[in-house]
DNA sequence: CCTGAAATCACATAATAATGTGAGTTTCTT
DNA sequence: AAGAAACTCACATTATTATGTGATTTCAGG
């Protein structure tokens, strides 16, 4: 079974010499390659390509928001970014918006048939100084109950954080509406805030829920 | 230069091999190897290591715990973990916790070294599986503003989230109170929402804001 | 056994928010 | 120039929240 893949490329020069490549190797087909991704969703639709190459920089729409929109249709295909500039923050951007990983155009010739079989077993090519940015950026620090919240206060800190009613939370913990005000006095006490929505922002952003 | 290794592992036949793995590299040098991470805040300052090998399930207190740890006093040294089973949450857990990558103890006699130039040069030594649950992790949909909440709303709505309330709001954009409701009763109608704080649990976890 | 923290409930009042209705002005588009 | 959308302000009513005070029960630790 040969994997189908999808070019997009706006130098016509490296666009023809990826498709030479990938018609070479036996084990994929080139669906299609273009120039800009202007008609992504509709060729993606046509296509239904096992692997999309993606230049990052193209002129009118970049790759990143094409990745945008492959993401919105389609959460599975691989998509491996091309680009000039390793240890680049558009690197990053396009991991966050869905890619798959990334190749330098200067490594093409050498390693592109290694960074679509890593790709294809659920990989992720990419240089160690974009993999430090991305651990870094799931790097959550351990906060270790800053607030000295009890248990029951973190309970209903949380389901206020989701946006109940003091009435719904006493329904759904089963106590009655002036207990739940009084351990919400205690959290704005705690958490030095006078309001719900300070509570629930301050919760979210320092990830106490 | 030589680099220094500190090693985290209960079990004693495993912690000896590893060490006399790491002795027998002359690029490295083995500073001590623990059973325990009970006191791993003090041997992070007495040896200052390089790098970290952590076992990842240890009794009493576990590896993802001590990474917690290490990463509130020092957040450079590489921190490799060690683990049996691989595209486990633990791994993910880890990593979050501020782990730099991991190796499958069934691995360490050939990948040992490989890992640990991987990880000093700044990557992130993984298996395709947990790195596609990083990359899944750190996705963010693109949400071309879904609620079609104008230049104002949006404002306002910012405002709101990090707890001002109306009174704030009106000052802060100096316009009236009114005003302010006006624009919140909108935003409540487009959001679906009926209060401050589920506007705002929902701006922050779909990214509105 | 005593103390303190945690959790529970009640009552009261002032402040704020939610919702509805109505309307004037500006700005951009057709 | 007409129309639509966005932004502005006002007034009114009800609902909910914020804050204070006080009290009971349970449970772990000294």
């Amino acid at each position: 079974m040969k994997l189908s893949v999808l070019i997009y490329e706006d130098n016509a020069l490296l666009r023809e010499s990826v498709g030479v490549m990938i018609q070479a190797n036996p084990g994929l087909i080139l669906e299609a390659a273009f120039e800009n991704v202007l008609n992504v969703e509709a060729e993606l639709r046509a296509y239904k390509p096992d692997l999309i190459l993606m230049d990052i920089d193209m002129p009118g729409m970049s790759g990143i928001e094409a990745v945008q929109k492959i993401r919105r249709v389609n959460n599975q295909v691989p998509i491996i970014m091309l680009t000039v500039f390793d240890d680049n923050v558009h690197v990053f951007e396009a991991l966050q918006a869905g890619a798959s990983g990334y190749l330098l155009k200067k490594h093409i010739s050498t390693k592109l048939f290694d960074a679509i079989d890593e790709v294809m077993e659920g990989g992720a090519p990419m240089s160690p100084s974009i993999a430090r940015m991305v651990l870094a950026s799931m790097h959550k620090p351990a906060t270790e109950n800053p607030y000295q919240l009890t248990a029951r206060e973190k309970e209903i800190l949380t389901s206020l954080s989701k946006g109940n009613s003091y009435k719904l939370i006493a329904a759904e913990f089963a106590i009655s509406i002036d207990t739940v005000r009084t351990h919400i006095k205690k959290i704005y006490e705690k958490l030095q805030v006078h309001s719900q929505t300070e509570a629930v922002s301050k919760a979210i952003h320092e990830k106490l829920v």
